[in-house]
Order: structure tokens, then C-alpha cells, then sequence
DNA sequence: TAGGCCATCTGGTCCT
DNA sequence: AGGACCAGATGGCCTA
């Protein structure tokens, strides 16, 4: 990391101005950062002092070499920068290949990335409730099942408690589970025709997911010979 | 035009 | 020491 790098810059968002050190160009691109950033829970003011004293001595040692260092400094930003890039385009292709292997909408919109994760949080335990139910009663024909596993209120712990709630954040026991109007799409405003049941955040509806769970949950019991 | 979502930059902290 | 991870800030784009 940056280590003696940021010990330079440590608590610059307290006290940094422009005039208070050489060093304090900018190559923050996007935007000049007039951040109303605040010090890091370690930082006490106290030693943000110190360090600003620190940085006083460093910066009368090194003027000469002021633009050396900030060459150096920018470098390690811009790799820094580049890292950072990388990783997060990873993290994105890991969303994508995760929006992939769900159920998708009639009209393939693109779930965002909360969505996404919620969804898949509720599938998975939608997918192993099915399971378990299967097992409990493997006398019942299928389809029974499934409905019963779609529909039915769950149990305690599952991740939501109500059948359209595939993309619900609210726990079964959050009081801000409620029964309200919706849509087809979760990314849409409700409309008075559809309802569903859950968290006012996102919400699947009961004709949409419901229906390819159903499916889905049908493929699962075939192909796990249940 | 406001609000949601997203990409990017940035500095701090943790880990190897 | 350097990379990974994280969260805050910011600006762009899109939609209702």
C-alpha cells in the first residue's frame, strides 16, 4: 500500500489547505474533492497535530525534491487508481455472472446490484426450502410442492417471509414488512392492478417471480429426482 | 428537475 | 512495503 504515503497525508482532510503544505497539489481528476470528509474513527485530533507537525519537518527537508515526490505520489495514485478499477470491474463481472444463473423477467431488465444480491439471497433459501419440504413429504405430487414452498408464509428463518418478497432486505421479523401495491418489474413504480407482499424497498412481483420460481423450483425437483 | 444507480477517484486501514 | 479492501465524495446518465 501507500503506507508512507498516506502517513504523509494522514488527517489531511482536517486541516489540509493548500497553503498549509507544499505538497498538497491535487491530481484528483473528476472533481477538485471539497469533501466535507471526516477524520477516520482512529484519528483523533490530537494526533492529527502531530502529524501535521511531522509533515511540517518532512516538507522543510524535502522541498527540493518536491517534485520528485509528487511525481511518485501520483504514480502510486494512478496505479493505486487502476487496482482499484480492476477490482471493482471484477466485482461486477461476478454480478453478472450471478444475475445470469437467476430466474430472469419477462421484459430482461437488468436487475441493479442490490437487487441482485437480495434476490439471490431469497432464491437460495426459496431452492433449499424446496428441498426440505421435498424430503418432508415426498408422497405429495410436485407440483403441490412447490406451491406450497412458493406460496405458503415460510418458515421463521427464512430470508422472507412472504412469497413475493424474493428481493425484500426486511428479515421476517422486520416491522417494515407490510402488504403493499406493485408491479411486474422491481424497478418500477406500482400500479393499483398488481399487489405483492413485503418490504416497500424492491419487490417481485406475485405474478412475475412467483410463476418462474414455480418453474424453476419444478426444474429443480426434476433434475434432483425429488 | 429530483432521485436512483453507477463508475471512478481517493485516503484510511488491514493483511501478507 | 505493497496490495486488497472499504467507505465517502463526486459527477454523469437515465427515468418518472
Amino acid at each position: 500500500m501507500d503506507r508512507a504515503f498516506s502517513d504523509y497525508d494522514t488527517c489531511s482532510q482536517m486541516s489540509y489547505s493548500p497553503s498549509d503544505d507544499e505538497d498538497s497539489a491535487s491530481f484528483h481528476t473528476p472533481s477538485s474533492y471539497t469533501s466535507g470528509h471526516v477524520t477516520s474513527p482512529t484519528q483523533t485530533p490530537e494526533k492529527c497535530e502531530v502529524e501535521k507537525e511531522k509533515r511540517k519537518r518532512r516538507g522543510r527537508n524535502r522541498v527540493k525534491n518536491d517534485g520528485v515526490l509528487h511525481t511518485i505520489k501520483k504514480t502510486r495514485r494512478v496505479k493505486a487508481n487502476d487496482r482499484e478499477r480492476n477490482r471493482m470491474h471484477n466485482l461486477n463481472s461476478a454480478l453478472d455472472e450471478l444475475r445470469s444463473i437467476l430466474p430472469s423477467f419477462p421484459d430482461d431488465t437488468k436487475l441493479t446490484k442490490i437487487e441482485t444480491l437480495r434476490f439471490a439471497h431469497n432464491y437460495i433459501w426459496a431452492l433449499s426450502e424446496t428441498l426440505r419440504l421435498a424430503d418432508q413429504s415426498k408422497d405429495k405430487p410436485s407440483g403441490e410442492l412447490v406451491q406450497h414452498c412458493v406460496m405458503s408464509p415460510a418458515a421463521p428463518s427464512s430470508p422472507g417471509s412472504d412469497a413475493g418478497s424474493w428481493m425484500s432486505s426486511a428479515s421476517p421479523n422486520s416491522s417494515s414488512y407490510s402488504v403493499s401495491a406493485c408491479t411486474s418489474n422491481p424497478s418500477s413504480p406500482a400500479t393499483s392492478e398488481d399487489c405483492y407482499y413485503g418490504h416497500t424497498d424492491n419487490m417481485f412481483s406475485l405474478h412475475s417471480f412467483p410463476h418462474n420460481m414455480i418453474q424453476h423450483s419444478s426444474w429443480f425437483l426434476q433434475y434432483n429426482q425429488v
